[in-house]
DNA sequence: AATATATTTCACTTATTACTGAAATAAAAA
DNA sequence: TTTTTATTTCAGTAATAAGTGAAATATATT
């Protein structure tokens, strides 16, 4: 496959944002050049489209693999693996924040509640640190479990929802 | 200032944790050593607490300043420069927000404008990628508008929001 | 102005992460 | 079973980012 230069174009702005997600750039790139791709790609025509080394390649295709965010396909009459991606942005969106989520503000919430069980047990525990441990607590379980509510809804709710906007402020009552 | 045990956790955690934020460590560190210091501190002090160099922390403290996270106090009859940063959980949360928005999505959007635009004007251009950069931008679109709207929300208003949950479905008829 | 203190800059070192290429392993075809 | 093809592992190298300490600059005090 050939890179149009709109396709160059979003696979290098995709790798340098990537960087700032912790993501490296070659995973990042790899997502987007499937994200563009019209057919699966096997892992050659990967290391070839983006001059990477075929180690590689199989590396962040199990890093991608790990996120959930490429498939492995098969070619009839071809035994090499090929990839595909999620072609949907609000899907991909909704994949990621959920793996964010188990990676990041899970194990967060953990610590939090353990400190938090310290703190209680603890007589000469500051005050004021106490409160701030809590508030952080309190405000991370509010957001994780309306998060747990609103991704049980289907997408096209969200997007109602979304779409919206302010307009449910009224409804309410508030604002 | 002595480190808890409570605080050492806290301030160790939230350095493993910016890493994966692309913040490094010594910044997220000195982040939760203010998060959880009663007073504000000095260059000095952060540098004897956190056992970092003195001109990591002065680094590190125009990175925070970039993020509006931190802001410089004076201390009556001391001539150094003293530090704090915002105590609420949720506060904290906007301005990450709204900084990650302004570095990361706003020029995504650009891009994507961009590319768009080139598309639109191009004959021979593959429908399918016309579709998917089309398909993103007009997700990012929707999700920032969004965003617009609520951050213009007082946060007691966004809290009754989030824990009416999918109360709000009902209301709007959907789901 | 001279001295003392505080802060920043910068060249350098150290640590971390990314990437490569060769070798090992696995899987299929002959 | 041997050969061919595909994939992964791994040790080493390259690139990048983080952190240090000395020197330079800036700011206040005497």
């Amino acid at each position: 496959m050939k890179l149009t230069p709109v396709m160059e174009k979003f696979i290098l702005h995709w790798g340098e944002m990537g960087t700032r997600w912790g993501v490296n750039r070659s995973v990042a790139q790899i997502h987007a050049l499937l994200l563009m791709s019209p057919q699966p790609l096997n892992a050659e025509e990967i290391c070839q489209i983006l001059s990477l080394a075929r180690s590689n390649v199989s590396n962040s295709m199990k890093e991608l693999s790990g996120w959930g965010l490429v498939k492995t396909v098969h070619v009839l009459g071809d035994r090499r693996d090929h990839f595909t991606t999620l072609k949907d942005a609000q899907e991909t969106f909704n994949i990621i924040v959920e793996e964010r989520k188990k990676r990041e503000i899970d194990p967060t919430l953990a610590m939090l509640k353990e400190l938090s069980a310290e703190l209680d047990t603890d007589k000469n525990a500051d005050k004021e640190v106490k409160e701030r441990i809590n508030n952080m607590l309190s405000f991370l379980e509010m957001m994780t479990s309306w998060y747990d509510k609103m991704k049980k809804l289907p997408n096209s709710t969200l997007v109602t929802l979304v779409k919206a906007g302010t307009t449910i402020v009224k409804l309410i009552g508030k604002g």
